[in-house]
DNA sequence: TTGAAATAATAGCATTACTATCAAATTAAA
DNA sequence: TTTAATTTGATAGTAATGCTATTATTTCAA
């Protein structure tokens, strides 16, 4: 994220992002109701986001536990229970972020660029790209935290809960960056009567379509692991702009 | 599946399909890797599968358990524990039914049709329709069994053992059917070259934005409920459609 | 009718997902 | 700079989960 070093403040009221005073780090600003306490106001809490990255990336979701992140991070079960509720709220928590700072790669990268078309071109290449932005400015394992979204994403919202949680605001950051991309569409092709549900099938099947290549080949089309990325993009370039013409 | 009453012998050997001595439903055999003691062969068995269905259905299945079920059917939890290793293979034994059937009612409705765009057009048909289809003849309620797929499915190989139960042919049922649908597409547009990337994402889409209907309707474009079939039918025909032409 | 197989009944165990209590350390306010 | 408030750590505890094991009882087939 090195190239907002420069801009980012340009964007900073829309995003709600905090310019710390002494700016090394993009901070974001998330629903308050995803935690108890913000965990970015303290060492602890930023420990907790992540190390807790890692801890899933590492371990997955369900075998993920506070105890076990409490031990790493040589704090308490109890201590990380005063951040979170439970880890089901973590891991909305952190999927969030990552739907927040793709939806600030997006704006960063297409908002002077006129022509909707290639801005969806640039959009679709940030989306299967999405992993390899630098990390070294930002707080969290950003390649990590794309595992994270790739392998558990979904379970932020296959739950009994999802309606109450949808009440709380909770999906907010996702719901936001898939009606802004949906703006492109309807810029390109007004007419469209699908722009959201395009959007938000583009989101899963770029990650989705990532899975499959590294676990599942022969429900994707991509011989080589290292093509993947390749592969999804002209695949979603195909939907996109087959849908759009 | 009333419709399938006389013709089934047809296919019977495809589809691993046994007829039983006093035909009155479908058996479908899965993978045997998917259950210690095939639950189609007993009482029990066959009652902890239907009564699961309607369990998962009712409290999904984070807070399903063996223990519940074994109460609901009056059982004990340690018989159930001999048909299936643990939960998650019941719901993959569930999910990989769904494919099956699935399959089945595609190659019923599409075997004498020649155009493999009508073809095609059937089975979009068919997977936004899955969950219509009587349930009187079949052992299990689909309707249920289809909500299930719809919040459950993606939970059966997003763990850390999708590699493991890979090798063990736990994913075969999903393989085929879109490696069966992925051939229609290759008929239509041999050039093509994401026919199953197309497939697998049509198929997650169909579940996926029914679910955002019900849950997140800002996740897709279908203003009151009731429509929310036709709109997916006529988003998907656009997908496939626009990227075959 | 005898033996094998399946089921029920019961118990037990390590782990999970928390909650509660209290003391110690840290930080902020007077 | 003492005091007060806040945050953390340490420890314990609890109900539920995800199993496994044991034994007794029923069923069913040879």
């Amino acid at each position: 994220m090195l190239l907002f070093q420069n801009s980012y403040p340009i964007f900073a009221a829309e995003f709600n992002l905090t310019v710390p005073p002494m700016a090394t780090s993009l901070r974001i600003d998330l629903n308050e109701k995803l935690y108890l306490r913000d965990p970015q106001d303290t060492e602890l809490g930023r420990r907790l986001v992540a190390e807790s990255v890692m801890l899933i990336d590492e371990i997955g979701f369900e075998q993920f536990t506070f105890k076990k992140l409490a031990q790493r991070i040589e704090s308490t079960e109890a201590s990380l229970y005063r951040y979170f509720e439970n880890k089901h709220r973590l891991l909305v928590y952190l999927v969030s972020w990552h739907w927040a700072t793709l939806r600030f790669q997006i704006r960063f990268h297409t908002h002077n660029v006129a022509d909707p078309r290639q801005r969806l071109q640039l959009i679709l290449e940030i989306l299967t790209r999405a992993h390899y932005d630098d990390p070294s400015t930002v707080p969290l394992d950003e390649a990590a935290l794309y595992r994270v979204v790739v392998n558990e994403a979904s379970k932020s919202y296959l739950t009994r809960d999802v309606d109450e949680d949808n009440r709380a605001g909770l999906f907010r950051e996702y719901k936001r960056l898939v009606a802004e991309v949906a703006a492109v569409i309807s810029q390109i092709r007004p007419e469209y009567p699908y722009p959201h549900a395009l959007v938000s099938t583009l989101l899963e099947a770029a990650r989705k379509q990532l899975f499959y290549a590294q676990h599942l080949p022969s429900l994707t089309d991509t011989k080589n692991r290292t093509a993947a990325e390749t592969d999804i993009l002209g695949f979603l370039q195909g939907v996109a702009f087959g849908v759009l013409s």
